[in-house]
DNA sequence: AGCACGCCGACT
DNA sequence: GTCGGCGTGCTC
């Protein structure tokens, strides 16, 4: 049944759905999922049709543009999962379905603008004294058409409209909105194939035998394709053709000239290739392995939601859990999704991926091109994979008969999106996406976070339990070193103790791996003057420089900005500016000094930078061509080598010391992660941690490898103090220029709010611990609210909804912007 | 977000 | 006067 009116989402505009007529002609093609182009003011943005009805509208309407699709791209479930998201996490519907979409497929309108006029007189009239309009008409008088954005750029404002508007009214230019074509496309090649009935063999031969004389390369051509032919290739991508034929582009012109071949557009697909191999391991499923998979066989057969958290120690075979799982799913007809906090931490896990499922599984990562991730998308709509991998933003991979979704280290933040808009933690919405779609969903972690414990706990997720490693292997003995007292008794070198080296020592002469853990990239991260006590700081942010010693400068690891090594102290002239404290640089440095024998290779965001690097330098580890692998957390987690006997970490207390309520958390999680990359194999594993507090009752619950003790702790300490997941967390973030003006306008916002209600225990606004960020200055306002009393949000989402709009009639300075985060993972 | 409109200080 | 920066409001 055709429908006149189509609701729909459009980023950037606040309401959920705008209504638009469907042109008649469109009607029938048009359904809910679809990707249109409407107009908005004075320009065309793409938007997502939600809903198509005949209610009437009380508003006048203009009509849609443009279909984009003639399929649905959006599910009813990806709609439905994606208003939940909007809902929950107070962002646009428009957003969170942008959001599901790989980037650069909406299409905008741009304007462009060229002179209406030649006539010299009417020209200069409408110039008048304008220096502007001067520039605008001098650089169009070449007939030129220009983009509204070029001559922005001529003229150095910041807008023309205003003088543009004005000449258009004075009819001397014209405005023309263009369509921008998506910035992704499929990729397509030229091939060439034979026309008939030249591909029949007594055809081509008398052809060839014509031509032989007059056009030799022509044959060579029509060689080639026949003799591809001939393999079964029905077409032959063009450049294959020009190398093999050793012709040209015109000579193939030539050909389709004369009808005897064609040259064709054919899609190809991006494929990335990854060079770390890794052969399918032989194995059995452990007792634990396959008394988990006993309970989740049942759900994997019928169907139906469930959710499980499988809380597995480090080495315990969770992949293989997740991969039997899967393939149990397929058996059913049904697709996976698999979630990785970060893939390139992990391309043994990816590999294994392959190696057990093939061209069935495709895999989605923050370091592929755009190009790459629209193919994959693409033809994940097509169906043509069954199993996805990938981290945050697959959790909306367009699988069709969804069965199961994984999510390993379920605790990792990286889950949570906390730079831009929809601010959706990944798991969460997994476990959504699996109660609308009636899938499975699995949880996996060697130490769940505190909220998915305790929803275990609760009942609401099924806790599924792999206390002990595979095939006999051990958990390592986790001992402290005392710094304090070892540096008392001057048994350190740079940052490292003697027990330490010697560990190493040993290590290196029995050709054994190690991985040393410092969680901080570059040499120093501090630059302090010795006489006044001053420490170098970014100019745009409220933080302190770190010093890299390859490019012999400081720099700031929020906002990226460098800057040359003082000589003296700005404060006090003073010249003994001391490096304070040790990064992965340092680390190495000390480390080659102590142990000039041993083979090391440091992995940290500066190492990693290069498409690839991650696969070589962990091939090059695992195949035994270093001794230490040195880094910063990408060297904690997911790392499966066997011949890795000795875990350092040089500063286990690094991650307490965070102003943060999941400090401990963090630091207990880092610690036990890092530790489970030690003696995986068939020999025992040692850990050595570097601390100044050994006696921490978080550290002592690492050594004795004690999750259950650290999480019920843990969890009566969230439970005293009302922290998650006894409470829900809202940050509302107030940034601008002006450091007043964002006081201010949080200090307005915290008067609206603290008369709505009691279901919410509201904190007065503070600036930030990192109190300024790229030049803009930021207050927060925490907010913790009784989920027994706001099970769904929405009462916090209207009382949001209404103090904002009372704070905007009080027009306090609007520069200031107004972010909301819910279930915020980083307070600072 | 982008675009229009209206207010107001600065320049001539 | 005219220009141009900046705050405010709206987008079916």
């Amino acid at each position: 049944v055709p429908f006149p009116y189509a609701d729909i989402a459009i980023p950037n505009v606040p309401k959920e759905t705008l209504t638009y007529a469907i042109p008649e002609d469109l009607q029938e093609k048009t359904a809910p999922g679809m990707r249109v182009v409407v107009p908005l003011g004075r320009r065309f943005v793409t938007g997502y049709i939600v809903a198509v009805h005949d209610r009437i509208p009380d508003m006048a309407m203009r009509p849609i543009h443009e279909l984009l699709d003639a399929r649905p791209v959006f599910s009813p479930e990806m709609i439905r999962l994606c208003i939940w998201i909007s809902r929950y996490y107070l962002c646009g519907l428009g957003e969170a379905l942008k959001a599901s979409l790989p980037q650069g497929v909406d299409v905008e309108s741009e304007r462009f603008v060229s002179l209406a006029t030649d006539d010299k007189e009417r020209l200069e009239a409408a110039i008048g004294r304008s220096r502007t309009r001067r520039q605008i008409i001098d650089a169009l008088s070449t007939g030129e058409v220009m983009s509204e954005e070029m001559l922005r750029g001529v003229v150095g404002l910041k807008s023309v409209s205003v003088q543009l508007r004005d000449l258009m009214m004075e009819g001397v230019i014209t405005i023309e909105s263009v369509l921008e074509r998506p910035a992704v496309k499929t990729k397509t090649v030229s091939v060439v194939r034979l026309l008939p009935p030249w591909n029949r063999a007594e055809k081509i031969a008398e052809l060839m035998d014509i031509m032989e004389r007059r056009a030799p390369k022509q044959v060579n051509i029509l060689a080639v394709l026949w003799r591809m032919l001939q393999q079964n290739a029905p077409t032959t991508p063009m450049s294959e053709l020009l190398r093999l034929a050793n012709a040209s582009n015109a000579q193939v012109r030539a050909l389709e000239e004369k009808d005897i071949v064609e040259i064709l557009q054919e899609e190809v697909t991006r494929e990335v290739t990854l060079r770390y191999e890794e052969l399918p391991r032989e194995f059995t499923l452990t007792g634990e392995q396959r008394a988990v998979l006993d309970v989740l066989a049942p759900h994997l057969r019928d169907g139906g939601f469930a959710a499980f958290l499988l809380h597995g120690v480090t080495g315990s075979g969770k992949t293989q859990v997740y991969i039997e799982a899967i393939r149990a799913t397929l058996e059913q007809g049904k697709t996976a999704l698999m979630l990785v906090p970060e893939i390139s931490l992990t391309p043994q896990l990816v590999h294994r991926f392959r190696a057990a499922f093939g061209k069935d599984v495709a895999v989605l990562h923050s370091r592929m091109s755009l190009g790459e991730r629209y193919d994959a998308w693409r033809l994940t709509l097509d169906g043509r994979y069954r199993i996805i991998v990938g981290v945050r933003s697959a959790v909306f991979a367009p699988l069709a008969r969804l069965g199961l979704i994984v999510v390993d280290e379920e605790h990792e933040s990286g889950y949570k999106q906390s730079d831009l808009s929809p601010r959706y933690h990944a798991r969460d919405a997994a476990v959504m996406r699996g109660a609308i779609e009636n899938a499975a969903v699995l949880l996996g972690s060697a130490t769940p976070s505190a909220e998915s414990f305790w929803n275990a706990q609760a009942g609401k997720y099924r806790l599924l339990e792999m206390p002990n490693r595979i095939e006999g292997a051990t958990l390592p003995t986790i001992t402290a070193v005392d710094m304090l007292e070892a540096r008392k008794q001057q048994r350190v070198r740079g940052s490292l103790s003697e027990e330490l080296l010697a560990a190493l020592r040993e290590r290196v002469a029995r050709k054994e791996g190690s991985i040393i853990l410092q969680n901080r990239r570059g040499y120093a991260p501090h630059l302090e003057c010795d006489e006044c006590g001053y420490v170098e700081q970014c100019a745009n942010c409220s933080i302190s420089m770190t010093y890299h010693k390859d490019r012999d400068a400081l720099a700031c690891h929020y906002c990226g900005a460098t800057r040359r090594l003082a000589a003296i102290c700005p404060q006090c002239g003073g010249i003994k500016l001391e490096l304070i404290g040790a990064g992965t640089q340092r680390i190495e440095e000390d480390l080659r000094e102590a142990l000039p024998e041993a083979r090391i290779i440091r992995m940290d965001l500066d190492t990693t930078r290069r498409k690839g690097a991650h696969d070589l330098i962990l091939t090059a580890f695992g195949e035994g061509e270093a001794d230490i692998l040195l880094g910063t957390q990408m060297v904690a987690k997911g790392l499966d080598f066997d011949r890795v006997t000795l875990v350092g970490v040089v500063s286990a207390e690094q991650s307490l010391l965070l102003p943060d309520f999941r400090a401990g958390e963090r630091t207990f999680q880092i610690l036990t992660q890092v530790s489970g990359r030690a003696g995986r194999g068939a020999s025992h594993g040692e850990v050595i941690l570097q601390t100044p507090s050994p006696q921490h009752p978080i550290m002592r619950k690492v050594y004795d490898h004690d999750y259950r003790a650290f999480i019920d702790e843990e969890l009566a300490s969230r439970q005293r103090l009302f922290y998650p997941p006894f409470s829900r967390l809202l940050l509302i973030e107030f940034s601008g220029a002006h450091e007043g003006l964002a006081a201010a306008a949080a200090g307005e916002f915290h008067r609206h709010l603290k008369r709505a209600g009691s279901f919410f225990i509201l904190h007065p606004p503070v600036p930030a611990i990192l109190k300024k960020i790229n030049n803009r200055y930021r207050y927060h306002i925490l907010i913790r609210v009784d989920k027994s009393q706001d099970p769904d949000g929405s009462r916090m989402a209207a009382t949001l909804r209404e103090a904002r709009e009372r704070y905007l009639l009080q027009k306090a300075a609007r520069s200031v912007r107004v972010e909301v985060d819910v279930d915020p993972q980083n307070l600072l």
